[in-house]
DNA sequence: CAAAAAAGTTACCATAGGGTAATAAAGCAT
DNA sequence: ATGCTTTATTACCCTATGGTAACTTTTTTG
């Protein structure tokens, strides 16, 4: 599959963009490759770019007393940015890392506002943050109502897929627990 | 101060748009009071309307075990909504409250269609939501790197007016803590 | 204003999860 | 392959927070 039917096919199911836009936006990126924990943004860094994972994985973290915890994982196909620095041009804490050898798709803050002028691309954007929100949410939802381990049950029936490609350490922060705790969970039966 | 100075005033910290926008889109909203526990948005139910709070203060609240927790806290001035349910056009779990007798401006999902189609309403509503998603991410950080007790004392720095005028059993959940432990908390010193 | 309801406090014990540390296992590099 | 480094497991004890329950204070409402 090539790279403008992949963009279209990832984003289908929140709206139907025509193709031409979808090559038109790839037409506006940089191919990068990064190997496997190689930083992609380092904390306290300013980044004005958005990136779409071709393939591989992807960790949003922050640092934590001595290690960086994980805010969110993202596979193939998604898009991830770190928003806070993108939206106000300044550092954030957050590093982004690879978790796995992946490609992405970079596309710069100009190029972003460019998209944003057409009427289809301004959608696409409206619609994304608007995801981006309802799945940031629905995660507080989840840490609220939820113990670590219901979490993790629940990690393991929606993205199975995760749990063989990400290393315990990073899947135990994102769940907000240790490896230790994690351990004792998968203990109990898997 | 009027409505449309009001509005404007709320929105000027991330994008300054000119006060015509702001007659226009308090044209198109209803004006509605509520009593102090009255609920806006029922849990279970979809809605289709944005808000704005003119005066008072709103929880946003999901059922867990045997109580509403809160998710979220607004005080006047702010944009709030059952944003997946309005996304969505789906029933959600959010329940939406008015803690304090408050006054708000309500804007259904048509008219909010017809704002976003002019240039700068789609620029309003674009910022409203990447502010969202930043807001929701520093919960998050605050949640995944702090203790309950320094994120109690965070909000009384931060938001001081809060403990006055919210209960403590909305703000213990809102910390994500039962109000024996906030209480337990506020003993220590205050 | 008085009674009733709701909210807040305190104490008790229970438990999920954290911290340290030792060990085992897996992954990586020469 | 062989060692070196990182990751995962297990055990130990510790702490923050939860649950139940009784009591007090505040708020609501007739």
């Amino acid at each position: 599959m090539n790279i403008e039917e992949q963009l279209k096919k990832a984003f289908d199911p929140y709206f139907e963009a025509p193709i031409e836009i979808w090559k038109h936006f790839a037409s506006l990126c940089e191919l990068i490759y990064y190997k496997k924990n190689e930083i992609i943004k380092e904390a306290h860094r300013a980044d004005r770019y958005g990136y779409f994972l071709l393939e591989g994985s992807v960790g949003q973290f922050v640092w934590k007393e001595n290690n960086f915890i994980c805010l969110d994982l993202f596979l193939e196909n998604s898009f991830f940015a770190d928003d806070i620095s993108l939206m106000s041009g300044k550092p954030s804490a957050m590093q982004i890392v690879a978790l796995e050898k992946s490609s992405v798709l970079r596309l710069s803050r100009s190029n972003i506002e460019k998209l944003k002028q057409t009427p289809m691309g301004a959608m696409l954007f409206m619609i994304g943050d608007q995801n981006a929100y309802a799945e940031k949410q629905k995660q507080q939802i989840e840490f609220m109502t939820k113990t670590a381990e219901e979490r993790y049950r629940e990690l393991m029936k929606s993205k199975p897929e995760i749990l063989q490609r990400i290393s315990q350490k990073h899947i135990a922060s994102y769940l907000g627990i240790t490896t230790q705790s994690l351990s004792r969970i998968r203990r109990k039966k898997d």
